[in-house]
DNA sequence: CCGGGGATTATCT
DNA sequence: GATAATCCCCGGC
């Protein structure tokens, strides 16, 4: 098991680095305690040219800074007020494209993922959506900024492999006002997991 | 299983 | 003042 070279975020085909996402170990280890998910749902973000993107024309604002940050670098922000979410920065420095997480399924420390988030139980909403999987390892917007070549967060990779019959593809989730952009098929989920956030509609 | 609506606040206009 | 890359609970089927 290693961390993700410097190398692979650095691809500049944000939604190619998305599925490539799919089965790759998200690790924390903050306070000393591991904690561990498997990625099972991704989005790209082309940052420049996606209106579904915080950085769509190249707005740059504080909150948004860290997606021009360099590649292998973490972007977390609050959405509706209340839920961190947590994003892989890719490209060049300068150039905003991100990777949101969207689920995990459990790996390590789930204990410390039931105190974080308060559930009695593991069960498939531990760490289903973006909210809860950031939650559930402790991440939060202050840990915006950092690099994903650290030792507290980074992503790694186990060998496990997401074949490509059991990889899906559709819209966005929750870009509804993006216009065209919310149509783009720029979502990865593998198929038949309990914690993917949602299916598309026959 | 599915759809509707409320919660709750940082951020931007 | 409006909006938001969401979640949870509730009711209906």
């Amino acid at each position: 098991m290693k961390k993700l070279s410097a190398q692979f975020y650095a691809g500049p085909d944000v939604v190619a680095l998305a599925r490539q996402l799919l089965g790759k170990l998200l690790v924390s280890r903050f306070e000393g305690v591991l904690t561990a998910g498997r990625i099972v749902e991704t989005e790209a973000y082309i940052g420049l040219t996606d209106r579904a993107s915080h950085s769509f024309g190249g707005k740059r604002t504080d909150r948004n800074e860290h997606m021009y940050a360099a590649p292998g670098t973490a972007y977390v922000y609050i959405c509706y007020g209340m839920h961190h979410l947590f994003n892989v920065v890719t490209n060049k420095k300068d150039i905003p494209d991100a990777v949101l997480i969207r689920a995990l399924e459990p790996i390590e420390g789930i204990d410390m993922m039931l105190r974080r988030t308060g559930k009695p139980k593991p069960d498939k909403t531990l760490t289903r959506g973006p909210g809860n999987a950031a939650k559930a390892l402790g991440i939060f917007k202050q840990h915006s900024g950092i690099s994903l070549r650290s030792s507290d967060l980074y992503i790694a990779d186990d060998g496990y492999i997401i074949t490509n019959d059991l990889t899906g593809v559709s819209k966005r989730i929750g870009v509804e006002s993006a216009g065209k952009a919310a149509l783009y098929p720029y979502r990865f989920y593998v198929k038949g997991n309990p914690f993917v956030s949602s299916y598309p509609k026959k």
